[in-house]
DNA sequence: ATAAATATTGCAGTTTTTTGCACATTAGTT
DNA sequence: AACTAATGTGCAAAAAACTGCAATATTTAT
């Protein structure tokens, strides 16, 4: 085998397994440890993996970290996730929103989670980027400064050509009479899109979005399949909505 | 495991959990508490966790904070960063591909600059939205898992569809016989379209990528409008681009 | 095609890094 | 104050990395 053919073995092995032993290369490879730790050094040199003592790993490295202790009421939407987990199955097709209710359930998809999801939302997609079995599928346009998620016609356009078994929608106001209502126009119309497109639509937020009307309208409570809060099925906040005929977990 | 990659499951860790225990990560990752306290301490020196009594803690006080010391040859990419920023006018619209390079020079914008960025990088994408002027528009598709970039068709398709004043191309190598090169077929050819549609072609890279051909061609050198380095222009291993005709700055 | 020049590889010996353990010390708690 | 758990230090074993060198293999020039 050829030199230039095994440092790209190398770096094929480090950009599959994100990282690699010296010593597996080594005995994979047929060649003498001394010879693989040449490669990693120059491939290390050419910037296309990070030479590491006992091997190398990948270069690209987490850049991004969350710092879970701005996020609000932790706690409850770690509960709110796990609900919502049950609701996912292999092979599905899933929308997801933005918020960090959302963000709290791409971190903690099971591992082994085949489904295809498209959001588009930033943080969302580089945290399902990292799963490694669910393909993720950003919907691109004019991303919105604060929010971190993208707006406008190319949004909308997008959404209406696709179909999906299921929609996570975080981030909004729940109410008997108004239904579900949003803070923004423009994220609005992108979560009356993304009901549109999906045959299931789950409601997602933590309780001190119950009974709040926000400016825009987003759907009807008849719309929204289930709904998830922090509470038990069985909290005297929830019976208005329960004998309005929602289905809650 | 190798050591760098215990290390970010430590960080990872408490970024999920905010506080965590030694002892608890020593079972977690099969090493003694020594190890894991040499960690810790490691880490903490490098500002990426606080070491506490009986283990450590989250430190970062933004949502997404990105880890600036695991850039590879950092110093050199702020360098390339001040140059590429000599080329950018208010008014401009501009393409960025991925990379750490780009992901310097969208951070080191000036703060009062206003164009119009599409990028199909995600980290790129986050951190230029953090800038209070810059209209970011992220071009949807893919997403392929480690480099944090779509690809496809709908990316290609996309930029056959607009125009730009300028586009800046990162990750690549440059040799005087093949031009540039990529390393992933689906990234060449998402280059390839950003460069068609655009009007000046700016290169950046570190030296390192200098006289490097990769597996998959991007374009000839005569494409590219400007190179940009960290070397000085006058270098020695510049030379050959000079007299080939490559600007370089 | 052949010889010279160059690059690549493996080996031996040395140096560095990493890790876990024992023991003394410190911090936090009751 | 006393007790427990966590920490720091020095040390030794093991693994990995580096160095120089000789043997091969490959490329280039003649």
């Amino acid at each position: 085998m050829k030199k230039k053919d095994r440092q790209q073995k190398v770096v094929d092995e480090v950009s599959i397994n994100r990282q690699v032993s010296s010593s597996f290369l080594s005995e994979k490879l047929n060649v003498s440890e001394d010879t693989i730790r040449r490669d990693i050094k120059e491939l290390d040199k050419r910037g296309l993996l990070t030479k590491v003592h006992g091997g190398a790993i990948s270069t690209m490295q987490k850049l991004y970290h969350y710092n879970e202790d701005i996020i609000y009421k932790r706690e409850e939407k770690v509960l709110i996730a796990k609900k919502a987990i049950t609701l996912v199955e292999d092979g599905m097709v899933i929308i997801m929103s933005g918020g960090t209710t959302n963000l709290m359930l791409a971190k903690l998809f099971p591992k082994t989670l085949k489904a295809t999801i498209y959001t588009y939302s930033l943080p969302i997609a580089m945290q399902l980027a990292e799963h490694p079995t669910i393909e993720t599928i950003f919907i691109g346009g004019r991303i919105q400064r604060n929010s971190m998620v993208t707006t406008g016609i190319d949004v909308i356009q997008y959404l209406s050509n696709i179909t999906a078994n299921l929609c996570f929608i975080g981030v909004s106001g729940f109410s008997l009479e108004q239904g579900i209502t949003g803070e923004g126009y423009e994220v609005a119309l992108v979560k009356k899109a993304m009901i549109k497109a999906s045959e299931r639509n789950v409601y997602l937020s933590t309780s001190n979005k119950l009974n709040i009307r926000l400016n825009y309208d987003i759907c009807s409570l008849q719309e929204i399949d289930i709904a998830i809060t922090d509470l038990d099925v069985n909290d005297p906040m929830l019976q208005h909505y329960v004998e309005a005929g929602v289905v809650l977990i």
